[in-house]
DNA sequence: ATAAACGGAATGAACGTTCATTCCGATGCA
DNA sequence: TGCATCGGAATGAACGTTCATTCCGTTTAT
């Protein structure tokens, strides 16, 4: 393979990444808009100005094209999360950047939000699906254990914690979404602030 | 009409209203396991035990058959809410059964949380239901702006408030449904405390 | 006897998926 | 360099299946 025959098989490589992210993000804006089975292979394929059959290439079928986008979607989601966290911080503080970074990567792409929720517990996601799910959370799962266990959050189980936490995230941003209201800057600091409330540590 | 038609009306009623409600029940059933495009009307006609051409005399598609089941579920959800609920009692007293009543509903009747949150944003539930929705929660809506105006719980947007209270509850009952956990009494009221922590008001 | 209720086969539209064919840039050869 | 050949990517018409809905003969109720 010679210096062209490489710089030709890299350009190919980009454009297949590119093609099999515009299906991914084609696939997105219509399951959130319309659901899974109000979009069609045949309207993806419209959409992203490619033919149906082509899909085919890079997914196995319609199935695998929203594992891999709810894969895909998750990853995003906690790589923002973490975008300006300070090991060292304190952990009030480092919630704080947690939460925030949360809610505001929903806020800017609701289209994820709607398709993680609707999508979380149906039937065509897959339990690898479910797990590597669970593991791209981990970290996350970490904090929170942390947290209970130097006692700067409540002594509750995991999943009550994620509840008083994530629960309100999704929640405040689908009813102002669905209500076409913008979330301000201020209404989420004060969001977090109650949420931290929900699950800090008291004595009394 | 003499005595026995009106007993006979009767009768007839009752049947109408039990083989509705049959295919509302199955519906729900089928709807919370498969999902919607995984419930064809020729299942839910199997499982109800009648024919599918039967459930064209109840309702008029498969879409109005969901928005009646949507509405009816609301209603069960708020009607359970209320359940003990005494007016004169304090207002954290008050929080309290709600929120309890509440989750209590969903711990229950998993399915029909699984529903409700897989069809409320959905785009077949029309614009009616969902106006009917928020008629058929407004006790709980003037139930927190209460709340702010006399200064039981934080001064935030009602949709904040929602979802600090609501969030976690959708959240708790899904997360331990998932991972076929039992949530406790316990559990419970340790949540209902740490959501109260979240809306509470304080000077601090 | 009459009419309403019912069941489930029939219908046709819509869907996911396949595959024979086309397209197009890379490669080999002169 | 110019031309022929090659091979994988892309295409979209066609296929078989599934589904919501309709239709009509049968059953049930009065």
């Amino acid at each position: 393979m010679n210096v062209h025959s490489v710089y030709y098989f890299m350009e190919q490589v980009v454009n297949k990444i590119d093609k099999k992210a515009l299906i991914l993000d084609t696939t997105l804006i219509l399951l959130s808009e319309n659901g899974f089975h109000g979009t069609p292979i045949s309207l993806i394929a419209e959409k992203a100005g490619i033919g149906a059959g082509t899909i085919y290439r890079y997914f196995k079928n319609k199935e695998e094209l929203i594992n891999v986008l709810f894969i895909e979607i998750q990853r995003r989601i906690i790589n923002s999360m973490y975008s300006g966290y300070d090991e060292t911080a304190p952990y009030q503080e480092r919630f704080n950047v947690l939460w925030i970074n949360m809610i505001n990567y929903y806020r800017k792409h609701p289209k994820d939000l709607i398709f993680i929720e609707q999508h979380r517990y149906a039937p065509y996601v897959s339990t690898i699906t479910r797990s590597e799910s669970m593991r791209i959370l981990s970290p996350v799962l970490l904090f929170f254990l942390e947290g209970k266990k130097r006692k700067y959050i409540k002594h509750l189980p995991l999943y009550t914690i994620i509840g008083l936490i994530y629960g309100p995230i999704v929640t405040i941003v689908k009813l102002n979404l669905d209500h076409n209201r913008e979330i301000t800057d201020e209404q989420i600091i004060h969001a977090e602030k109650a949420c931290w409330d929900a699950v800090k540590y008291n004595n009394i």
